[in-house]
DNA sequence: GTCAAATTGTAATATTATAACCTTTTATCC
DNA sequence: GGATAAAAGGTTATAATATTACAATTTGAC
């Protein structure tokens, strides 16, 4: 089970577990978990916000690792290929997987006051999506969807704000 | 009622039919359809495959109108903003929106076989996703949900291919 | 140890999008 | 009709994201 984005967790966790997955899975299927890709995974799950390609270019590089574009896509491309990161198409970032492992379509929470991103579980919606574009005569290879506002905490935190009249809002 | 993007359909007519709702919400709303605005939306809507901003570039040029990439990022903000057109986040490229007007949650087929994409209409789906959504808390502002697969005309000529063993496939 | 495949290094470049600043056009008011 | 402010467009440069192409190195299998 993963821990929500939002709520104060041990993320530390996240990274570790992360990284057990990533072994299990490149045990299992042939890739080899290089120190570079083991790092960009653990770059990339540094935090519960995506990051851009290029965010992680710096860190690489303080870590003495090559850092040039193609190392970190290619990086990338290895983790996405694994199911072990997702892409947000809306924001050209990368975001860990929270359960890598098996096939899934993925649904993004993204909030645009703190940057975060909340992968949810939604199978009977892309179900139904699937059946609506089935009954086109559409075949489904990828469901993109990715929802945009704000998350409970940025909610809260705005609605204290507004007790505190701390808000530019009437 | 807008044509399907996969049959063969008077497709002048879905160019003019988007100029003249341009026409009324521009009117409607204040904007100004220039020149400029004007073209780069039938150079949208000119197939109903997604347009990227550069595609558009020479076209506009070929025209003896301004081609620099500000010109053609202001024109597609400014139908953008109108609802006139949309864009597809994976593909980073524009298509007309086929029923503008009314504020509304877009989802798009997209075939990568022809290219082509699709306007489907989902709102109760959107609407049980917004639902999910809103039971975490999580407080919904868009929603991008684009399909990438096979759309019925190309699964169609797959098909025939098959048929007549010009395929790769086993 | 040799070889082929996988991975990484490196330089250059392609693609998509925006910033900054200036000029022109348009609508409005007197 | 001319002054004026706002909107739109022109121009140059650059930012941000991503890929190509080819050389060098490492790894695993035999």
């Amino acid at each position: 089970m993963s821990a929500s984005a939002y709520h104060p967790h041990d993320h530390q966790g996240c990274i570790s577990t992360a990284l057990q997955q990533a072994a299990i899975l490149c045990a299992e299927q042939g890739g080899r978990l290089t120190p570079i890709r083991k790092r960009v995974l653990e770059l990339v799950w540094q935090s519960h916000k995506p990051m851009g390609a290029y965010d992680l270019l710096p860190a690489l590089a303080a870590d003495g690792f090559n850092s040039a574009p193609p190392t970190v896509y290619r990086a990338l491309d290895f983790l996405l290929d694994l199911g072990l990161i997702h892409r947000l198409a809306s924001l050209n970032a990368f975001i860990g997987c929270s359960h890598p492992g098996h096939e899934h379509q993925s649904c993004f929470l993204i909030c645009k006051v703190c940057d975060k991103a909340h992968e949810m579980d939604v199978d009977p919606w892309f179900n139904a999506l699937s059946d609506a574009a089935k009954k086109q005569g559409f075949e489904v290879e990828q469901q993109i969807t990715e929802v945009v506002g704000t998350c409970p905490q940025c909610v809260k935190n705005g609605s204290l704000k507004r007790e505190k009249g701390k808000t530019d809002e009437s």
